[in-house]
DNA sequence: TATGTCTCGATACAGTGTATCGCAGAGTGC
DNA sequence: GCACTCTGCGATACACTGTATCGAGACATA
């Protein structure tokens, strides 16, 4: 095709300005929005207006910014108080608001080594305020605490969609799993289960949250004083 | 086409007998050998020699795999002892285990409702072991104790992976982090966390899991005696 | 001005989960 | 014994994923 009838090439928008930040912040609104499965590379780009490769010069791998994502989101956790036990609960609850924040945050915690800036500056933070702990005991501690916080909070979200899931509010909840379960202990092989559930007073998700913290949190209390 | 030109339909061969169970099985020695993320609907059947959608005569869905599962690795924890504290611990302990050796049970451990029969009997199992605490009070224990077990697991299995992903040994690995580490520390930031870096003992990973647990127990038993 | 370097993004590839649907074989009723 | 219906298998297809490749334009340097 002679130059004359071949079209000139479009004209080219001005690439759209980009960074890690505005891909990271852009992928977490899609993920705040529609999970973390709604966020593809092909997504982003597209919010942003730029060819999927594109991305590929900010992070080498769809793994990195998961990363980064969640190290975002550690940047909202500064815990404050004061004395250790303050300063650990504050972490924990903080650390559960940003869940209730980006429920996907529960998938990717505690998932992967957590190096980023943020995620070390959190740390710092916890640590800077436990300077009154004796060292050896202080990592112990705060890793226990970690460990609680990140398998409560995937329990509640888990708990939260299971719910949402089967019909959105839960009186249909309660048709869905209601039943399966009347129908699981009717073979009588649960006894115990059953009494628990029939009997027991149910709790709602932050006394949940507290009480277990609590228990921990005395634990600590005890080989403290020690 | 004339009959005469057509060919026979290969002889096939006897439909391979299948069975949620056995779907399964080969699902999870996927799992096991390379991972979660090497589980494909694709490679269970290419195993099973059968065609992929063969399989959604047994499952609806993959998620469904998913749970399946997990609830198969449930069964391989049969928790046992004499009074609640040696129940606790012991199904700390075991799952733990299941963990080590079904790496990818940490990456699912959480984040699903448990409703499986074998995650039920794990339950039954330990509530009837625990026939002796205040009914009230049973089930926040045990969702404390599942919480904190959950994320240590999850915890140490992403350090575990992260040691062996940059370069198979721990040489390599401190080689990688380590650098990156001074680095980091090197812009004294972060001084409280380079002084518990460098100064505190550092324990091994099961005695972190047992450390952190026994603040837990302890902080229960602390509650029970009130 | 010519050359080399970098950057962008169209295209391509291998893989994914799953919807669709023709068809063969098994089972059923006459 | 034969026609018919039904069931379930699996080839094919679709939309989507993450990412390798590479030609071409933009820019910086000599």
């Amino acid at each position: 095709m002679l130059v004359w009838e071949r079209p000139e090439p479009p004209d080219r928008p001005v690439p759209a300005p980009l960074s890690r930040e505005l891909i990271v912040r852009t992928a977490i609104e899609l993920a705040d929005e529609a999970g973390l499965e709604a966020v593809s590379l092909r997504k982003i780009a597209g919010a942003l207006d730029v060819g999927p490769m594109r991305l590929y010069g900010y992070i080498a791998t769809k793994d990195e910014l998961l990363d980064l994502m969640v190290d975002a989101v550690h940047a909202e956790i500064r815990p404050a108080g004061d004395g250790w036990r303050e300063v650990l609960r504050s972490v924990a609850e903080l650390t559960r608001q940003a869940v209730h924040r980006h429920e996907w945050f529960a998938d990717l915690i505690g998932g992967r080594p957590q190096l980023g800036p943020n995620a070390l500056a959190r740390g710092e933070a916890v640590l800077a305020a436990l300077g009154d702990v004796d060292v050896d005991m202080v990592m112990p501690l705060v890793t226990a605490v970690d460990a609680y916080v990140i398998g409560a909070v995937r329990r509640e979200i888990a708990e939260r969609r299971a719910e949402r899931t089967s019909g959105m509010d839960q009186r249909q909840w309660q048709a869905t799993f209601g039943p399966y379960l009347e129908r699981t202990f009717a073979t009588g092989r649960f006894p115990a289960l059953e009494k628990v559930v029939r009997d027991a007073a149910h709790l709602d998700a932050d006394e949940t949250f507290r009480i277990g913290l609590d228990f921990l949190l005395d634990g600590i209390s005890g080989r403290l004083q020690r």
